[in-house]
Order: C-alpha cells, then structure tokens, then sequence
DNA sequence: TTCGTATCGTGTAAAGCATACACCTTTGTA
DNA sequence: TACAAAGGTGTATGCTTTACACGATACGAA
C-alpha cells in the first residue's frame, strides 16, 4: 500500500520576533576589545529554569501505552503529566532524561533520543520554564514501576485526552517522530519482548503509524532485511496456532546500519 | 544511483547517569498532597544558562557557505563562532532565533527549524551555558549583512576547521540535519534565488548532499513533480548556452505538502 | 569565420521494487 | 470432529529507478 509518514513541516513562517534589544554582551565595552573572563561574561546573562519531560512509550495488549503520572498541582488536579524533573547543576541533559527513566522505571539500558525544545513563556503557571521533550521506548514487561507518590500508570495512547501543562502537545510531537523514526530505524524491538512473533511485529508497526499492511508483504520486508534470527521456539498461550518467535539481530544491525536506508511501507 | 541519507542514531547506549538523587519537587511535603502554589514551586528549581546558536547555511559559488563571526571571547582568539545569543526572559525560543537572524542579516522571511539541544556541562568556558542550535536557511544575495563589532562573514563549509566552543560539534550537527531534510521537504529553493536554472538546482543538491546525481535522471525527478513553473526566461553572463530559468511553485507545494513524501535520490 | 569548449536538452530499455491477492495448514476449543 | 483463529507461503503486474549517448546551442579565442 501506498504510505508515508507526513511530517508537517514549520511553514516558513512570519513568526514575529518579538521586539527587544540585544541584551548579551553588555559586559563587552570597547569595540573589538577581547574579552578576558568568559565567567564575568557569563554571570551576565540571564538564567531561567529548564526542565526535561520524557514520553515513555511501551507496547501492550496490541495497543501503544504511555507511561504517565498524575499531576501534583492543584490547578492541574485530576490530569496526568508526562514525567519530568529539573536539571541538576553539572547535568548533561540526557544524563538528566536517562535518570528520571531509571527513576521511574528502573530500567537503564533504553532508547532515548531528544525530540524538540518547548519554550512558550507562558507554558507553566509557575512561571518561565523551559523543557526538553524526549522520546523513549521500553518493553512495558521489563521493569518494575516505582510508584513514589504519584500514580504511575501506563495509559492507552488512543485514549489520552487532556493533559497537565502543555504535555499533550509534547506528546502528540513525540508520537510524530516515532512515527518518522521508526519507518526510518528499527527502533521497534525496544518496544517488544526479546523474542516475538511476526504477527506481533506487525500489529507494534500497525499501530504506530496507524495503517493496515498486507501480512504477506511484511513478512517478506522483514524476511529480506536478514535481521531476524529465527529461534525455531513458537509461541505459548494463545488460542490458535502459534507463531515462530524471532529474536531482532541487533549486532548485524549495528555493523550494516551506515548502509541502512529505512523501511518503506 | 544508489543513494540515502545515513543518519547516525544514538545507540541503544549505555550512557551512564550520573548518580544522584532526586532535585525536584523538594517543597512538597506531604504525600499524595496537592501543590497549590505553582510559583513558589517553580521559585525553587534550579536555574541556568540558555541561549540560541544559529547555523546560518547560503550557498553561492556552487559552494555551501555558513555564516560565522569572529569570537570576542580572548581564549578562543581568531576562532570562529555560530551567531548567537542569550533568550529574553519572556521570548520564546523560535522568537529569539528569528530575532538574531534579524540582527545580524536583516531577513524576516527565512527557514529556520530548531536542531538540537547542546548540553555539555564544560562546554562554555564561563560555566554552565545550555544552548539551542537552530539551522537557517538563506539566499546569500538577498540580505545585507550587519556587520556589528565582530567580522561576519560567509564560510566555504567545507573549509571549516577548529571552532569556537563546541560549535563545530553543532554544525555538523545541523548539516546532517540539513542533508536530511533536504530530502524530506524541498527547502534548497531558500538557498537560491527566485529564478534558477536546472543546473543551479542540482548543483545545490549535489553539494549539500555530497553525491553526484545523473542530470537526465535529475530533470525528470523535478519535471514529474511539477512544481516548477517554467518563467521561459534564460541565464544570462554564462560562458556557455544559457539554460531556462524556473521558480518554484510554492503555493502549489503548500496546497499538497500534506501528500509530499520526500525526494529521493 | 571557424573551431573548441562547456553546457543544454532529451528518451529508452532493463532491473528492481512494491503491490495485490488466496489457499492450505496447524493448533486450540467447544 | 468440526469450527475458529491465525500461521505460512508465491506469483503476476505495474511502477519506479537506473544506466546510458548524442545532437544542439551559445560563447570566446584565434
């Protein structure tokens, strides 16, 4: 069938800039001076509060589910949030999203990748704060939830509604890049059991983008790629005939995957 | 020819989060307890750095140019920088980027697509500075440079070696991304001028891309896309038989962007 | 004026890839 | 034992991509 992803793309836009002088530099007097002590300099420049928010996806049940908490600010009460925290002092950012996962789920060893940058002055009502919106996928079997205070729950993507803060959007651009990323990277398996079916690889692809795709031709894809290592293990518990399990070849992956170019459906 | 882009994805990696407990959060007290002043609690988070760097790429010359000033900082003397700036405590972050391109170039009208967070603790020498990389995209004719208190200048891409900060880490960050979206989307027609000719065209994606594409093949690509408007104009002060000028039809691709699904060479 | 050089502009055949499509097999359950 | 549910497989068709060459046009130099 035909499909692509469709990504939209920011129109080249007349976003107005909002009008303010340059305020860097005022520490720099003379024309063409050089300036001696980066740290003066940068004492001078202004600070604001920067936070990083993960959209934790895992795969159920057939269905995608995102791992949220409830909100603990009242204005907020009853809607869930994405999870979040600040950013230590001497924190690299992704350190900073690696850590909440490991938070929260215990798990360490994940896809995480950075998705966009949320900015809006007025995105949270305590004030400016910036966030740093990341994407990550795990096997909703492989961890444990560490239910702090807030309700940890994973919750059907379809059935999201409003969310706190600006998470919902946060949410829909980090499915948008799943989207495209993984039409464009094999990032599925990290979604599946180390060994699945192909039956459960495809309905994972089918509800990611959101399409039907002809069981003969995906399995064909897949059987091309030469990626699946074939266990001759076969399903247990389901109520037909069970399927091969195949395990994703993910060494062959990393020595070819400069010459890879995507899977196309 | 065989040809796509290869994007480098982070691996499924290891990186360690450095230990440390959790920051946030610290003036709730009490469990289940609901925040009811959302300003103190953000009054309470950490606060940092943040400022924009923009990859200004042109091309010209049959060559792509980035556009670079001078570091007026003394440690990194007769390095070049990214223009950048700090972000206006109620600016938003798309805002600020289009205002140093206003600054420093005098366009309004201009792609410009946000990159990617650079985070590194160490990576400003004055202290802890997170900065957001955008990637720009401009007609190197169509604008006045501002030259300020730093020499601006355009740079053959290729020629560029040791830079200012951890710059060059984000430059050929954005050029990746630029090869990327190039194939996504038809963005080369910023870096030219209204009327091109064909050989303009593919001399651009050649450039940016780093391939050479077969020119019949090329042609027909762009003709069966029809969204070229033929202006039956021809080049003028070549040392050779002139080729048709075209314009790309913007209004056209706008209306059925949402069917686009990329170039693929 | 002529020749050399650089680019313009064009078509086709072959290979490869994506698509559409159906039947028998295997397992579990009633 | 028969039914329900999914497993597993191949082929023909059309579309897309690729590889490839030659005459025409314009300019500049001799």
């Amino acid at each position: 069938m035909v499909y692509k992803t469709k990504i939209t793309v920011k129109p080249l836009s007349l976003i107005l800039s909002t009008a303010m002088s340059k305020i860097s530099y005022s520490i720099k007097k003379k024309e063409g001076a050089l300036i001696k002590d980066p740290v003066m300099l940068v004492k001078s420049y202004p600070k604001m509060h920067v936070t990083v928010d993960c959209a934790i996806f895992g795969f159920d049940d057939n269905e995608l589910k995102v791992l949220l908490i409830r909100s603990d600010l009242e204005i907020y009460k009853d809607l869930w949030s994405l999870l979040g925290d600040n950013i230590a002092d001497d924190e690299d950012i992704d350190a900073a999203a690696y850590r909440i996962l490991k938070d929260r789920t215990g798990m360490q060893d994940v896809y995480l990748e950075q998705v966009k940058v949320f900015s809006k002055p007025d995105r949270h009502p305590g004030g400016r704060v910036i966030t740093i919106a990341y994407c990550t996928l795990l096997n909703t079997r492989h961890h444990e939830l560490m239910i702090h205070d807030n309700e940890i729950h994973w919750h059907s993507f379809s059935s999201i509604d409003e969310m706190a803060f600006d998470h919902k959007e946060i949410l829909l651009a980090s499915y948008q890049w799943l989207q495209k990323r993984i039409q464009e990277h094999p990032l599925g398996f990290n979604l599946l059991p180390e060994k699945f079916s192909l039956r459960e690889l495809q309905t994972l692809y089918e509800a990611i983008l959101g399409v039907t795709l002809d069981r003969r031709n995906f399995r064909k894809k897949f059987a091309s790629m030469k990626l699946l290592i074939d266990t001759n293990e076969f399903e247990g518990d389901v109520p037909h005939r069970p399927g091969k399990l195949y395990k994703f070849n993910f060494e062959k992956y990393e020595k070819q995957k400069n010459r890879w170019t995507g899977i196309d459906f």
